[in-house]
DNA sequence: GCGGATGATTAATAAGTTTTACCATTCAAA
DNA sequence: TTTGAATGGTAAAACTTATTAATCATCCGC
């Protein structure tokens, strides 16, 4: 049952897509402002989201970007007018589709359910790392210990991917950085013990004790096997 | 640094995602039509082609067809629009994701990222030493003997490498020295002793009967053959 | 531009490793 | 079997590497 996440500020609209979508077998879940709509979308990881483009709190157009910067959950857009749809059309989104208002509720759910088909085809089944209760999923760029999500900044996530991408591999300080910045050999190999402390702190029960991130002495660091 | 191909009509598009790609430390090479396209994949053979789909000269499919009948570069494809997504998936492309129009240039680069890595992550299986019972994993930079994980420090490991890749071979102090010192070896043969002594209290169940690491009197050390 | 989040750098401290000196023991040749 | 040379064991000193925290720079969103 896919989960669809309405973000929308008619309360009106909300309620009749709710109606349909959930008649057609969706589970719905629905925010009135654009700030808080993001929050959810970062706790509850939808399928899909139906995306206002007008909206209280956060715009539409900065909440598709930030959930593209994280995630490829399929997005279709609501615009109030046809004149609208250009500035979608621009580079910088990344929507699956578009509707315009007004709409009938048929067409909607029919969108969503294509764009759920298109997106579920895509399905280069995401790579997933399971470590004890930590699941890294290296496509959609989350981490989570139980059922807590953690957050981990850009530097960080490419750090852990590399190191739990080939787990049991010991890594340089040489071969992160390149790994973290792109450029080999520019900059400091000490910066590395920086973030593996941060990274430590954020994911290790015990940081003093790493479970996850073993130290290689006179080597680097390695993504514990199995 | 990873290479790049770039296969795309429109220039302005092609500016932006060069610019992202090569700050992400990528290093690219752009074409603008198919069959110029083509000619540089033979020529550069990149680690992954950003292909579009409609393209003049020659048409993308085409082009993805004729790499993999030659190689297993990554393809990703770039569409115009969504409903194209349906030729990709439906003949047997073998392209590795795509990408449709319009897309956020980051996006782009993660998915770059991501198909590098899983395609990374065939060609690096782990260079292994077995001798008896005991396991040296020399990209893990582990040593286990029978179930048995055996902590060894950078010096130790290497001299047991040295060792047990050539087994029955003796091998001075000497050598043993520039194997764990590099050319620029100094000091003292009696070190190594002391690393041996050390080595074999960590390996052999009775360091005063060695079973792995023989003593070769006058001349240095030597790994028990079969 | 302001403020918070992120990343790089540095330096001090902590942890771990290597070397050395010394004495005990073993070895093999006279 | 004696003897000098070679090896083994021990432990403390010297050294290298890792961790941490604090500082500064930079980027990004407001």
């Amino acid at each position: 049952m896919p989960k669809i996440l309405i973000i929308e500020d008619e309360a009106e609209l909300v309620k009749v897509l709710k109606d349909y979508l959930e008649n057609s077998g969706f589970n719905v879940r629905t925010a009135y402002r654009g700030d808080t709509g993001y929050n959810q979308w970062e706790q509850e990881y939808p399928d899909l989201v139906l995306l206002d483009l007008n909206l209280p709190g956060m715009d539409g157009l900065d909440i598709a970007r930030k959930i593209r910067n994280k995630a490829d959950t399929p997005i279709i857009m609501i615009t109030a007018r046809v004149e609208e749809v250009d500035q979608l059309v621009g580079l910088e989104i990344g929507a699956d589709d578009y509707i315009t208002k007004p709409f009938s509720p048929r067409v909607v759910v029919s969108k969503v359910k294509a764009v759920l088909r298109r997106s579920n085809k895509k399905v280069t089944p995401h790579q997933i790392l399971r470590v004890d209760d930590i699941v890294i999923d290296l496509d959609a760029h989350t981490v989570t210990r139980g059922t807590d999500m953690i957050h981990l900044t850009p530097t960080e996530f490419d750090l852990l991917s590399t190191l739990a991408d080939q787990p049991g591999r010991a890594f340089s300080r040489l071969q992160l950085l390149e790994a973290t910045q792109g450029t080999a050999y520019e900059g400091y190999e000490r910066t590395i013990d920086a973030h593996i402390k941060n990274l430590r702190a954020k994911i290790e029960t015990d940081p003093k004790e790493p479970h996850y991130i073993e130290t290689v002495f006179g080597i680097g660091y390695r993504f514990t096997k199995l």
